[in-house]
DNA sequence: CTGAAAGCGCTAACAA
DNA sequence: TTGTTAGCGCTTTCAG
């Protein structure tokens, strides 16, 4: 099977190569009765263009990069599906690269990007990420870049987040209203700004309503593997809290088993709020009351906002900031109090 | 900033493009000191290699294409992470196409596969494929195809998927140890290898114990969106099944809201199993028996394969079957019984 | 050990 | 409306 391209179509019609070229792509130079021909022809050999060959020529890949912690959490692979919901209609490839929460790797990812495989990229940050030159390289190389959910501050381009110190504010209020006098805040990271101004909008909760610092307390699992053992020691420690707020998804399941393990009721106990788009939120013992981040759409604005800036050489991605609000849940782990 | 190319380190250092090429690339036939100069001039310069000539010149893309049905679904997100942890130590790049489940759109995607955009393709069929043309075409273009998962069955390539059939038996089997006399599978497709394995070990095993044919109850849920209601008129029927094989992991949800919202009782009054890695499973109300497929491995594995057929002519992929077992986790959802 | 030159498949001036 | 030609940036013979 030997590759057919343009030039076995020239030769087969009797036509210049870069006529079958103009061809292809319906130039107006061409005539109908020789587009048709060729687009005949092509479709008979199954003639696929070489992408790269195109690349090359016209330095555009049609191709973006999604980089990001990990896939095996609801809100990325949400997210995944809005970025690629709009490079379909865009005709544009993705690919995806994962930074498994290490800076190192993040790096990596990123001087790659520089070479020209792709047209832009879109990233969300490891929660180890602190630095920015790695990013800001790239943007020198003028590979457009957009944040989604989470940022790195100090960088000047468009990013796409949710209402993270509102949705703080109204998680730590929910356990306040809820009776709630010692609550948690269990993060993942100390630079991460989702992070962060979660934790800024639960301590300016807690601080209004006349909660002692002391009682504020702030629990960080940077680390995947002891996340359980850590919540654990926390939920037997004589001031064990009275309401906890996860920051992330992942945090949920061991909080839930630590409870069931050590005979901690859920919500009598403890309430339980988490930041999580968990689809079994709903159906857990006890049903999990969540804020629920819009992902779907973060991806999808964070996606069209990265291709206005890559094909539009005006339009200037260094101001845009966009936050689409996530909304409370209430089910039963945050039940009882007035 | 203009972008610096093989020519500009060419011109700098006053030597040919090709030695250039040549000691960026480690060869035999350059000289150390040449070698160093070119590589320090490099990193100063911040040069990074063009992939697409590359890949124009080589006829090898580094890339690959993972094609599946959805992504927001445990199952396929660990499946990804598996491929990913290959790929990153092969050097591969990874493109990931959504197919939504349609055949339309996977038929699209492969046509674009021939263009050798990439060097071979995982995929995981959509519930509605059942020709296998588009495939074909593909391989008859030498772009290797291995299957993990959701295979074709009528095609000549490697796969690597888990052991349905038996699984089907063992969930049938363990429903009628738990008491269950008239247990249900829920499906979502009449073609999905996966799916017709999985309901012909529950067949086989109700009427090994003598179960009827008419309380071998099979429901096709084929569509996503009326999946709820579906599950909820099969639960009000008269002939309401006391257990409930859920083939895949997102009837989950609608199952147990279902249950829920008409006063149904699990597992007292309906045992629910389900095919499903996910790790919300022991916290769910109840804690749901799963058969956990090992999707991080099956992925590992089907990209393993990928690359051996991609890098070794020799191998030849057509044999290669690979069959990595589920395990069943016994949890509340199907207590009681002997 | 280094260099010259051809060409991967396609596009885009520029001619005709 | 069609054709000629010169590359895009890199690799790879083949000569020197």
């Amino acid at each position: 099977m030997s590759k057919v391209n343009i030039k076995v179509l020239a030769e087969q019609l009797q036509l210049s190569v870069s006529t079958i070229s103009k061809a292809l792509r319906d130039s107006y130079e061409i005539s109908d009765e020789t587009k048709k021909k060729v687009l005949e022809l092509a479709a008979q050999l199954n003639y696929v263009p070489n992408p790269y060959a195109s690349s090359l020529r016209k330095k555009k890949s049609k191709t973006i990069a999604v980089v990001l912690p990990e896939v095996a959490d609801n809100f990325f692979s949400l997210a995944i599906n809005g970025i690629q919901s709009i490079a379909e209609t865009k005709g544009y490839h993705v690919l995806i690269y994962l930074s498994h929460e290490k800076f190192a790797n993040e790096r990596t990812i990123l001087e790659d990007c520089q070479s020209g495989r792709v047209d832009g990229v879109l990233i969300s940050i490891s929660s180890e990420t602190k630095s920015a030159e790695h990013i800001i390289k790239l943007q020198a190389n003028n590979i457009p870049v957009v944040f989604f959910d989470r940022e790195q501050e100090s960088i000047e381009t468009a990013r796409v987040t949710t209402n993270d110190y509102d949705c703080g504010l109204m998680a730590a209020n929910h356990l306040l209203k809820k009776g709630c006098r010692k609550p948690a805040f269990v993060s993942i990271s100390q630079s991460l700004p989702i992070c962060l101004n979660r934790e800024e909008g639960f301590k300016a909760a807690l601080t209004e309503a006349g909660i002692p610092e002391a009682n504020q307390q702030i629990i960080y699992c940077t680390d995947n593997d002891s996340m359980y053992d850590q919540i654990k020691t926390i939920l037997q420690n004589k001031h064990r809290p009275d309401g906890l707020i996860a920051s992330v998804e992942k945090i949920v399941t061991p909080v839930y088993l630590a409870c069931h393990e050590l005979g901690i009721h859920i919500p009598e106990d403890i309430k339980v709020i988490a930041f999580a788009t968990l689809d079994t939120a709903p159906i857990l013992n006890p049903p999990l009351t969540t804020i629920t981040q819009p992902a779907f759409e973060i991806g999808k604005a964070a996606a069209t906002l990265l291709f206005k800036g890559i094909e539009k050489s005006t339009f200037d991605l260094s101001k845009e900031r966009m936050v689409i609000p996530s909304v409370l849940i209430e089910r039963e782990s945050t039940a009882g109090g007035s």
